[in-house]
DNA sequence: ATGGTTGCTTAGCAA
């Protein structure tokens, strides 16, 4: 069982990346963030056609979340549904063979002093609220996406560009530690404790990549019962490369069958 | 060093 975690930056100008990545790595399931498209405009047919269900919640410019899958998928939950109004699309999970997958689209926060991140912290704990009223840790769940949260300063390359900003903020991470707390394991940690040089996300400014002044912000988050099957975690860093790239590289997660 | 780059939408926002 293979599980990728990408965020295409535009799934239209990823189309071709995209299609390309499924067929080098064949994955059972793969959660995209950063769509920026509708619905109703979402290739559709071109998913289907490489072998893949489609549950997606999009949303015109921004934002936007899917999940692609070999078999299909069962119980589709879209969005924090909490009762309180959120009009940004960043969340959907469904059930696909036994286990409930989500895909999510952490609020980046902007900077320490802005509403947008009161948006992130709230929007974390909204997220943190709804793993535990709707989902038990007993059962097989992986929480993936684009966190936008380096969880330790070893995800981060360079600890002083990046600290005090949103992706490393202790709110950010204390909001992080709180959905986890639910009962879920960094499934990349699990396997490289303390291996750095593991990133994610690298700004398309500054030769950020050529560089390699990178973060990990994007993550394979798991329970127990599905933490205990894991066999593998990587980063498809050479998806980062070549022309026309996401910022962010696809996180690839392996499990033994159930 | 408040710059720099990309995508969506068409000048400005978000990342």
């Amino acid at each position: 069982m293979k599980i990728i975690t990408w965020n295409v930056n535009s799934v239209r100008a990823r189309q071709d990346r995209l299609l390309a990545l499924l067929a080098r790595h064949a994955p059972d399931v793969i959660c995209l963030q950063e769509l920026k498209v509708e619905a109703s405009l979402f290739p559709w047919l071109e998913i289907r056609s490489a072998g893949y269900h489609a549950v997606v919640h999009g949303q015109k410019s921004y934002n936007g979340v899917a999940i692609l899958s070999r078999q299909e998928p069962a119980d589709v939950r879209v969005g924090l549904d909490d009762g309180v109004d959120d009009p940004q699309a960043r969340l959907i999970s469904a059930r696909i063979e036994g286990i409930r997958v989500f895909s999510a689209y952490v609020p980046n926060g902007a900077e320490p002093e802005s509403p947008k991140f009161d948006y992130k912290k709230s929007w974390m704990a909204r997220l943190a609220a709804k793993l535990r009223a709707e989902h038990s840790a007993a059962e097989p769940l992986a929480l993936c996406g684009d966190f936008n949260v380096a969880p330790t300063d070893l995800d981060v390359r360079n600890v002083d560009r990046w600290a005090g900003t949103v992706i490393c903020h202790p709110a950010a991470r204390g909001a992080l530690e709180e959905i986890r707390a639910f009962g879920l394991e960094d499934s990349l940690r699990r396997l490289n404790p303390t291996e750095g040089n593991l990133y994610s996300y690298w700004d398309y400014q500054q030769l950020a990549f050529p560089k390699n002044d990178g973060i990990r912000i994007d993550h394979i988050d798991v329970t127990a019962p599905l933490a205990a099957r894991l066999r593998d975690v990587r980063i498809d860093r050479d998806e980062r490369k070549g022309k026309q790239p996401s910022d962010h590289a696809p996180v690839i997660a392996t499990f033994d069958a159930a």
